[in-house]
RNA sequence: GCGCCUGUAGCUCAGCUGGAUAGAGCAUCGGCCUUCUAAGCCGGCGGUCGCAGGUUCGAAUCCUGCCGGGCGCGCCA
């Protein structure tokens, strides 16, 4: 619509310009935007204020020119001049009901691109380090991230969703080391728990496991383990002890390191998967970063990048020059004693996306880690000559309120409430939702209570009733006898006139718009907010008018296509968001 | 110190890549259930859009400076 409505004012554009105003310059873009106010039709043009400079004219006459040669529509009943010069239009009724049946014809598909695009976008969100499970943090990235992911298929795009798994790094190693003194506490071998290990119960859970499988294999007196390793904190320095710790377990175990290791990460690895499958998330692919490393891909990163003539020796190590390309310093590759470094892994996975052939790298990361983006894009810039491919969506901390107290989240200190928790307590429809509801560049405060009370604080039921509503109309019809007969509604939708029905037909015709603005903007939090003003409408409409009408059954009909379109569009939308859409509640 | 995010009603936040009278929810005050689910609706109260300049016919929105809040600045991951 909007599209006609422009093809209409620029024909009407160049005749002005040709007559009366010849010194005015058509904008290659009209703006045309939908009203909030239905005194002001149903779309607005801005174009004969835009237009006004080069007229040298006010923008009234300028509107009335345009007026006088605008073309007639049979979709346009009236056009009025209003306020400053803005150009309102305003639909015939036919063309404000048709999107009731566009609705219907595209059923689940409404809102969602005709044609595929023809990019290949992939989105990698969560990725946390499997030494641990998920905490709300982390939830709010993976709800973030698959609704991103859905947006942009709507929008057209081909999507896979990868989760990238460190696997390689120090990190798996601590988790390896504090499995081992769990272990062996098993065993009654009197080790400290290492300050900088990780305390969760299920650190002792997989110890417990490896002694049920292999015994006391990793058996080690405390003697041969603690001597001459140096003292913990607070005597010590913990990373430092921690360190040490790794090095001596590698050294008395072999092989078995490889083992211990293997048990922490497989467990985590598999908790983890379970716990986002049980969040409605499955990913196309789990990527290993040590396989990085074992099939040479880091190498062949390295050797591109220094092909590119960004890198440099220097002080034994290997540098990007990361700050010709906008970051505020270089950056390490290659440690001076010949260890990649957790960046130089990164690039290479980011570089085997690009060469499966995806045209956009969509990261959802955590708001921790923004200062690590500068430096990724200078990489991308380096493989490819332009960062472009990379997009990277931040996700602003979650603080999580129980009875109105902030709920600690250390992690090294296992007293975070895990995602798992979080789904027991508020379900998986409210958490999604309210992950995603506020921008994520907003900090979020999760309030437990608030979620869990079955009061109309929690938005999200405000949705789903409006759809469970719907529905219980039309079981309300087919109770008393009335047959729902669509073809017979979609005659008689000229019968919907109330202030009500024309803003809700409004609504639906908005909703591909706002759905193609969420894709672009990566924000899923457009399409909540899409969908919190159909059911405020509807509900608005529910109490204003009844839809089973005794004594006027072209009506009735009317009105049950009408909002049986409403019910495909929030149905649509929370599909989009992951979060059911009830028949009944 | 530098960088990123952020500042809108008592509270939590929207505000559609500059438009017409700045909107919701919660809280508070008052109405609406013999009729399709009251998890709902209608109305009242409540705002110098952090402050000061600038661009523009027009600024909550764009630019600059200042003030406040969050986060980040490793040969860690």
């Amino acid at each position: 619509m909007q599209d006609h409505i422009a093809e209409l004012l620029r024909a009407a554009l160049e005749q002005v310009a040709a007559g009366p105003f010849p010194t005015l310059e058509i904008p290659g873009r009209i703006g045309i935007e939908r009203t909030r106010d239905a005194a002001h039709g149903d779309f607005a043009s801005n174009v004969a204020m835009a237009s006004a400079k080069s007229a040298r004219a006010n923008p009234r006459q300028i509107a009335e020119a345009i007026i006088a040669a605008l073309p007639a529509s049979p979709q346009v009943e009236k056009v009025e001049i209003a306020g400053p010069g803005f150009i309102n239009f305003f639909l015939t009724r036919d063309a404000a009901t048709a999107v009731v049946g566009a609705v219907l014809d595209a059923g689940a598909a409404y809102g969602r691109a005709s044609e595929p695009t023809g990019r290949r976008v992939m989105v990698e969100f969560v990725s946390a380090n499997p030494n641990g499970p998920l905490h709300v943090g982390h939830g709010r990235g993976a709800a973030l991230g698959d609704c991103i992911a859905n947006l942009l298929e709507a929008a057209g795009h081909e999507i896979a969703r990868e989760y990238y798994v460190n696997d390689a790094g120090r990190q798996m190693d601590i988790l390896a080391a504090s499995i081992w003194v769990r272990y062996l506490e098993l065993h009654q071998v009197s080790v400290n728990f290492p300050t900088g290990g990780y305390q969760g119960e299920y650190v002792r859970q997989i110890a417990r496991d490896l002694d049920d499988a292999h015994g006391n294999r990793f058996v080690q007196s405390a003697g041969a383990i603690l001597d001459g390793l140096g003292h913990d904190a607070p005597a010590g320095d913990k990373d430092a002890f921690v360190d040490g710790l790794i090095a001596r377990m590698k050294a008395l175990l072999g092989d078995g390191f490889a083992v211990v290791h293997a048990a922490g990460l497989d467990s985590q690895l598999a908790d983890i998967r379970d716990d986002l499958e049980g969040f409605g998330i499955v990913y196309d692919r789990w990527f290993s970063e040590a396989s990085l490393v074992v099939d040479g891909a880091v190498e062949h990163a390295l050797e591109r990048l220094k092909a590119s003539g960004h890198t440099v020796l220097r002080d034994g190590a290997l540098w990007l020059k990361s700050s010709e390309m906008g970051d505020e310093k270089d950056r390490v590759l290659v440690r001076a004693n010949g260890a990649y470094t957790y960046f130089a892994t990164d690039i290479a996975y980011h570089l085997n996306k690009l060469e499966r052939g995806f045209d956009t790298l969509v990261n959802v990361w955590g708001a921790d880690h923004h200062g690590y983006i500068p430096r990724m894009r200078a990489a991308i810039e380096a493989l490819t000559g332009s960062d472009e491919p990379l997009v990277v969506r931040l996700s602003q901390f979650v603080s999580l309120f129980r009875a109105g107290e902030k709920v600690g989240m250390s992690t090294r200190a296992g007293e975070f409430v895990t995602l798992r928790e979080l789904r027991g307590e508020v379900g998986v429809d409210a958490a999604r939702f309210f992950y995603v509801m506020r921008s994520s560049d907003q900090p979020l405060d999760f309030d437990l209570a608030l979620a869990t009370s079955q009061s109309n604080d929690n938005p999200v039921y405000y949705i789903q009733y409006a759809h469970a509503r719907i529905c219980s109309v039309f079981q309300q019809a087919a109770d008393a006898g009335v047959a729902y007969d669509e073809q017979a509604g979609r005659a008689a939708l000229g019968l919907l006139t109330e202030a009500h029905e024309t803003a809700l037909m409004g609504l639906l015709s908005s909703y591909p718009e706002r759905v193609q603005q969420a894709a672009a903007q990566f924000a899923p939090n457009i399409v909540a907010n899409a969908l919190r003003d159909v059911a405020d409408q509807f509900h608005s409409y529910y109490n204003a008018h009844r839809f089973l009408l005794a004594d006027d059954p072209a009506r009735t009909q009317a009105r049950l296509t009408l909002v049986s379109a409403v019910r495909q569009v929030l149905a649509n939308g929370l599909g989009l968001l992951g979060v059911s859409a009830p028949e009944s509640m």
